[in-house]
RNA sequence: GCGCGGGUGGUGGAAUCGGUAGACACGAGAGACUUAAAAUCUCUUGACUGAAUAAGUCGUGCGGGUUCAAGUCCCGCCCCGCGCACCA
């Protein structure tokens, strides 16, 4: 993953569990709680800064949800998933703030040199490629968190041009990342503009000044830019600080400490409440050219788009409510019709339309962008804890962060006394020193091995490949193996629609990029069962003290094979059942009767030769399989009780006279059972006197031959209201049928006197006398 | 708020295409066996009228509609569960 680019370390707001002493990812925090810790007595995780690995999920965010269509998976999972990756189109647009300039050029930067700017540590810029840019003019600068992701932040005025061999420029060139030695700084550049860069190579050095702060808003509505009458930034923008004038400072510092301070489950709790403060600046309305005010607002999310937003609060709820709760102005733009007024030359197109024209302008003008965002967020994978995979990476004090070598590899995690956090912050690993203190694995200095160990999701998400090839001690699988099985055909889940469900289908695809497996999809078919809850329809949980233990169950005498049965007879597989304590004892009656009949058939004699016992089991044959291709498990058992209660009313009248017969339908109706009570099945798949095992090529096939029978039942219904059953011959004809239905005594009671209107003959099943 | 499921006996739940509503199980009732109980076996069990295991009427959240026929399809409501949730 790091060799891919993949996997990175940024220092962020993560949540931290303190009783665990680590950080979770944004779903292990359930309704506010740390999901190991949600008791009522546990307390409420809150945000800590922390240097963390992420995996770069984000970069795969649109071919996930691509794919997702196509999964042969319930829609409510897919639907989840899409969720989750949450992608949206609209527009990035840029607001300036303060005097407008005509910019000729761009600048763009990492966001750690963006932030140096606005604090006004950095004031210069050197380029490989020269820019269009002469003194005395003006630069749009960006900020470039990836190569797709950029925006724009400041314009500047062009102070000084100057062209210098890498090897001139100062090496403490103000605000510029300092070097020891001209060999450092030459491997930096390097590594930025390519090897062909030497000490003699030119760049060409800007210098310039801030001139005007510019906001960069994501919108889905960019069709509304004429009504966009405030902005709003996120109370964590870089950006506020800038943008805040020397009378608003001391309201808006008081408002972000306020709002960062607040949990993210409080920012929700009072989410119908908008709160937020003037910063004093005004920017353009690049559309209108009005100046609208810029405010800072914690309903708006630093996380998502860029961190701040148009505000239009004609034709946004959100909007609208902070607009009337602090006295801002509202301007509609469009009509109920749907097409657009008050927005100069678009006025009159539908929205639709009036999206793609004004986007299509706004770049013309170098103002905005067609722009996509999604809310998946890059996976934090970093814990601080003992148990884990270990991440295979040293930290050099002079190389920095280095993998350890493939020869090295695994990582062994350290034998411990105590797994309790070192207390610094770190995991227990930071305590073993011995294993902590390594040589680093290029320039051979002392190197300190990473302490973070991996979220358990990520074992989650390629167990399914290892298991293939689990002794492998050369390579992660062997893909031809796992070429062989993959995708896993069927996958059954109680929890997970999301977190783990996105996981492996990241890993699984970034392992097929890698050409490791052929299938870039981990699972075929997925099914999100229900859980057991208590009887009162409330989850099970420690805290309330209402679990049901299998082991007592099944130590009550019961078994396993009854609490499995019960367990899969007691719904559908996808509902949530809840717990009956007479279920079990259900359950175990019928494999009881299953139990003795095989004990009554071995005790039993030779008799009649009949073929009535294949004429119960092939139907319940037929019906078993099909349900359990379908995961039907309830209806499967109904079958399988009903078939057993049928072989109970024969038995009794045929005392297992055909041997052969019975012998077939008993072993098949073992073999029926056996996914549900194994091991009953397999005892009585002996007793049967087979060898081997039954849950191996054990399963019966159907007859068709027994499936039909010589009589069936057709149903007579006069005006839809059923009067009578005829039990005719199978292959009896429509006339007769008819016949037969409207001679019937009791139907003539309801037809004597009437018209017959009409008679419909449903083949097999019904005849419907229409009269009047 | 948005999205997705769902609403059927005392209970969990059945019911390919619109075609016998309530499979199967739990619970309840009755009987057989037993000194007795448990276990087991057999029968009954949607509601109402009825002596009836004769027959009829009603009945799948509510109100309408389509159809020879609606749990199933259409329109309008109500309720419940789950997921997401200030995502611009």
């Amino acid at each position: 993953m790091y060799k891919a680019g993949l996997a990175y370390q940024d220092a962020r707001m993560q949540w931290w569990c303190d009783i665990d002493k680590t950080v979770l990812s944004n779903e292990q925090v359930v309704d506010g709680k740390c999901w190991r810790h949600d008791g009522a007595d546990d307390p409420l995780v809150a945000k800590k800064e922390i240097k963390q690995w992420f995996f770069k999920i984000t970069e795969y965010a649109d071919e996930l949800l691509e794919a997702t269509d196509a999964l042969d998976w319930t829609d409510t999972v897919k639907l989840a998933q899409k969720n989750w990756i949450g992608k949206s189109q609209g527009a990035q647009i840029d607001f300036v703030v303060g005097d407008p300039h005509d910019t000729k050029d761009t600048l763009k930067f990492t966001p750690e040199l963006t932030d140096m700017i606005l604090r006004g540590e950095k004031t210069s810029t050197v380029r490989l490629e020269a820019k269009d840019l002469a003194v005395g003019e003006y630069a749009l600068l960006q900020t470039r968190k990836s190569k797709d992701d950029v925006a724009s932040f400041a314009v500047a005025e062009i102070t000084q041009v100057r062209t210098m061999a890498l090897g001139q420029i100062p090496i403490d060139l103000e605000g510029h990342e300092q070097y020891d030695t001209e060999e450092q700084k030459l491997a930096d550049y390097r590594r930025y503009y390519g090897e062909s860069v030497t000490l003699d190579t030119e760049f060409t050095i800007y210098d310039f000044e801030l001139r005007s702060q510019v906001v960069a808003a994501f919108t889905t509505r960019p069709d509304t830019l004429f009504g966009a009458t405030f902005l709003v930034v996120a109370p964590e923008h870089p950006q506020l600080a800038a943008l805040t004038t020397a009378e608003q400072k001391a309201v808006v510092d008081a408002y972000v400490k306020e709002s960062t301070k607040k949990s993210e489950l409080e920012r929700m709790a009072d989410n119908k409440e908008k709160s937020g403060t003037f910063t004093g600046t005004y920017a353009t309305n690049p559309a209108t050219g009005e100046k609208i005010p810029v405010w800072t607002a914690d309903y708006v999310l630093y996380g998502y788009g860029t961190g701040a937003i148009m505000a239009v609060p004609a034709h946004d709820e959100r909007d609208q409510a902070f607009a009337e709760k602090f006295g801002l102005n509202a301007v509609p733009v469009v009509a109920d019709d749907g097409t657009l007024v008050n927005s100069g030359d678009f006025d009159g197109l539908n929205a639709n339309d009036a999206r793609e024209k004004i986007v299509a302008w706004l770049e013309e003008e170098s103002i905005g962008e067609s722009k996509t965002t999604f809310k998946i967020r890059d996976w934090s994978v970093s814990r601080q804890r003992y148990w884990g995979a270990p991440i295979p990476v040293v930290t050099c004090q002079k190389d920095g962060i280095q993998l350890v070598p493939d020869e090295d590899l695994p990582v062994v995690l350290p034998e411990l006394q105590n797994f309790a956090p070192s207390g610094d912050g770190r995991s227990a690993l930071a305590t073993a020193t011995d294993w902590l203190h390594v040589s680093c694995p290029k320039c051979g200095g002392p190197a300190e091995r990473e302490t973070d160990t991996l979220d358990t999701y990520i074992c989650s998400s390629w167990y399914f490949l290892r298991y293939l090839d689990p002794n492998n001690s050369e390579k992660i699988f062997d893909s031809a193996i796992a070429n062989e099985w993959m995708p896993v055909d069927f996958y059954n889940g109680g929890d997970h629609a999301t977190a783990h469900m996105i996981y492996a289908r990241f890993i699984t695809r970034f392992l097929h990029k890698l050409g490791l497996v052929n299938n870039p999809e981990p699972f075929k078919r997925f099914l999100f069962n229900g859980k057991v809850t208590a009887s009162d329809g409330s989850a099970f949980s420690k805290s309330k003290g209402n679990g049901i233990d299998p082991l007592e169950i099944i130590n009550s005498g019961y078994g396993a094979d009854a609490l499995r049965t019960y367990l899969m007879f007691a719904a559908p597989l996808e509902f949530s059942a809840r717990w009956d304590s007479q279920g079990v004892p259900g359950s175990y009656r019928f494999l009881n009767r299953v139990w003795t009949l095989v004990q009554e058939y071995a005790a039993a004699t030779q008799g009649d030769a009949s073929d009535a016992v294949l004429r119960i089991i092939h139907p319940a044959i037929r019906k078993v399989t099909a349900d359990l291709e379908d995961q039907k498990y309830n209806t499967a058992i109904a079958a399988m009780m009903k078939a057993t209660n049928e072989l109970y009313e024969l038995k009794a009248k045929d005392s297992f006279g055909d041997r052969a017969n019975w012998k077939f339908a008993l072993e098949s109706l073992v073999a029926l059972v056996a996914p549900f009570a194994p091991h009953l099945a397999e005892e009585l798949w002996h007793q049967l006197s087979n060898d081997g095992t039954v849950n191996r090529d054990s399963w019966p096939q159907w007859d068709d031959a027994y499936l039909v029978s010589d009589t069936m039942t057709v149903i007579v219904q006069v005006n839809g209201k059923l009067r009578a059953r005829l039990e005719v011959a199978t292959d009896l004809g429509k006339e007769s049928i008819e016949e037969l239905a409207l001679a019937d005594e009791h139907v003539q009671s309801f037809t004597q006197d009437k018209q017959v209107a009409k008679v419909i003959y449903v083949p097999g099943k019904l005849v419907n006398i229409v009269v009047k």
